[in-house]
DNA sequence: ATAAATCCGATTAATTTGGTCGGATTAAGA
DNA sequence: TCTTAATCCGACCAAATTAATCGGATTTAT
């Protein structure tokens, strides 16, 4: 039940890029560096950001990514979609409504399947919950709390 | 951020102890042919359940598993925490208020830590909101509703 | 041209998960 | 007391998933 290094490599990666939203495109170097992490590896996490339309590319020198939409309009929820697929605890969660389930014969009478249903919409309420700019004003407020603690010393 | 077969095995064979609350001990010879289950994998899956205090255990000939508590006291994140430990989408959650973490340094001024926080909070909440008596509630009425639709037809 | 970037597929390494196996121990019942 | 049905326990193994790494192709600003 530990969410996967995708995932927060994903937010962490997410999160650097939002705060440069406006300022032009953030290379994948930079964002690996202070985010310390594998820039090879982010790249491969970068490019499902990309295809679920989070992010805009750009190639070549001085390129680097771009937010593809305000901060207010990406979520922690969107961003783990992106790198995991659909946040379903167990498979059996994943068939359509009305169809067979491919997972599991009985899906009409299993009282367990509705105990994974209630945790899966749990945590999609959760991090549906938090956008990137959230993230960004948390960060920026903590950021200027700690330059007053420093300067009134 | 699939639910590993330990929990969900263990939910499992904790219903179907459940329903036998008060009828003697379960031999898991016959929780592992109702459920489907390895015999063998489910035993190791109890003493986790044993150790925690759900069951007790009986040996020898008739023996089995009986619950260690009232249905309405153990409740779906018990087993869940029994199985797989604490509750922690990220480890730097495990570490206490106030130590150092080893999972990293700047825990203190970390806005991400706080998503993963919520996210546990969120999983916490909504499995500790069910008990195994809910569960055997809701698995007898379902039956009910059942042989009351076969008996019309 | 050159250098700085993204892009992409293949491969590998490490970890976790999901078991299996064999035998020891315990206790009920004939 | 013997047999049989059960739990208990540690070691081992196989498969799947996760987490990278690597090499090179492509694109583009300067």
């Amino acid at each position: 039940m530990k969410v996967s290094t995708k995932s927060r490599y994903g937010v962490a990666a997410m999160v650097d890029i939002a705060q440069h939203f406006g300022k032009g495109p953030v290379a994948l170097r930079s964002v690996a560096e202070r985010q310390q992490v594998s820039e090879h590896y982010l790249e491969q996490l970068m490019s499902n950001l990309r295809n679920a339309g989070f992010v805009r590319s750009i190639r070549g020198a001085q390129g680097g990514y771009v937010l593809a939409k305000n901060p207010i309009d990406i979520t922690v929820g969107d961003i783990v979609r992106a790198m995991e697929g659909p946040i379903a605890p167990v498979d059996c969660l994943l068939a359509e409504k009305g169809q067979d389930n491919p997972y599991c014969a009985k899906t009409q009478d299993c009282i367990r399947r509705n105990i994974w249903l209630k945790m899966g919409e749990s945590i999609t309420e959760a991090l549906d919950s938090i956008s990137l700019e959230s993230l960004c004003k948390e960060a920026q407020q903590g950021k200027e709390d700690k330059e007053r603690r420093e300067q009134t010393l």
